[in-house]
DNA sequence: CCCAAAACTACCCAAAGGGGTAAAGGATAC
DNA sequence: GTATCCTTTACCCCTTTGGGTAGTTTTGGG
């Protein structure tokens, strides 16, 4: 699986470094461009995996800049490249939401390893967003914990199946999963498919 | 805002280097420990912020092994710590997710940045989790555009209002609601207030 | 000024959901 | 073996939703 990377720097001498040294591995540099028109020329036109952005870029905030509209329009992920750890730069870097940080000078299993965590977690993070509910996270916030069944019937619900729905694909009663539902909402301090769904992601959030 | 980190790691020396380099920054050290034991029951007991991990502990996967557990339990962000990129290990770390991935030697700079942006990033993931729903995103996705109205509502359902809640906070009649509603299932494709929430979290994801 | 879109309202009907009560069969733990 | 919990089912009743049709009022642009 090839991972494309765009590389937006404007020291040549970096950014050809970086792409030697990317090539010789699992990464396919998509471009090399040295500023922000480009970049987004780039990100619009030859879409990469992965961002590296100069964060200085050109003696501005052109890198921060890029970073925002990468998130406001790609949600793709991107690392910050820097010379040095100014306070108040990382501040606003830190609000971009970066997927990494590379300090220069930068040794190669860095580089690799900071690249192949941000793609990795990036892939993951839509999993992130709707977990799968799971009884022992659940449970574990419960005074009253659900029964295996009764969790089996808030997955359905959690998954928008009606109450037929889930009868039908537990081989039971309407009754029976009505009555289910009837303590899972008892239990859960919830009235309504609507809030349970809500409470379950709260629940699973944290 | 004081960050108390955890420092999980096996060999003294870099212990103590990584301890005091953090105390000399906006980090305070919870604890300094050497082995899986002991760091279970640091963050049980003494739960930190943010925990930094050797990942080959005591020349075993105990690293990793800890890894799973913080994301089981406690939620927090980590990093790992090591000396060397071997892409086995490498590959089973990145199945744990980390926030972000230490190489030694490494710098300050480098040391500060990962940490803060692990530690940021991870302050943002709860409101990544329940995105604030957002009209222009929405109808961006979308052929059919919710009107300023119909986002008005679907604000209000996404928040589990019932149609009698939202007509009254409104001030309109339920009937107004109820229409409302039908539109903007025909314009998500939707057909229950269960499906369109999932819709709506859906969308705001990507 | 007129048109079109959006907002609002009503009424009807069928389906789904929520809440109360009751009870039977099974498993398990003490 | 008895007490307890889980699972299953039923029935009743009322509320909420979803979908269809149809109409008026408001509002923003051309």
């Amino acid at each position: 699986m090839e991972v494309r990377v765009l590389i937006v720097e404007d020291e040549p001498l970096i950014a050809e470094d970086i792409a030697s040294s990317l090539r010789n591995n699992d990464f396919t540099v998509s471009a090399v461009v040295y500023d922000k028109e480009d970049a987004l020329m780039e990100l619009k036109n030859n879409p990469p995996d992965l961002v590296i952005l100069d964060i200085n870029l050109n003696g501005g905030d052109e890198g921060i800049e890029i970073a925002g509209i990468i998130n406001e329009k790609y949600q793709l992920p991107f690392v910050y490249l820097t010379s040095y750890s100014d306070k108040s730069t990382l501040l606003h870097a830190k609000n971009t939401q970066p997927a990494g940080y590379i300090v220069k000078p930068f040794s190669d299993a860095g580089l690799y390893a900071t690249l192949e965590i941000a793609v990795y977690n990036h892939a993951q993070k839509n999993k992130q967003l709707f977990p799968e509910i799971s009884q022992a996270i659940i449970n574990g916030k419960l005074t009253a914990p659900l029964s295996d069944r009764e969790f089996e019937v808030v997955k359905l619900v959690h998954d928008g199946k009606t109450n037929n729905q889930i009868a039908e694909q537990l081989f039971v009663s309407v009754n029976t999963i009505k009555a289910h539902i009837k303590n899972i909402h008892l239990k859960l301090d919830t009235d309504s498919r609507s809030t349970l769904i809500r409470r379950l992601q709260a629940l699973m959030a944290r």
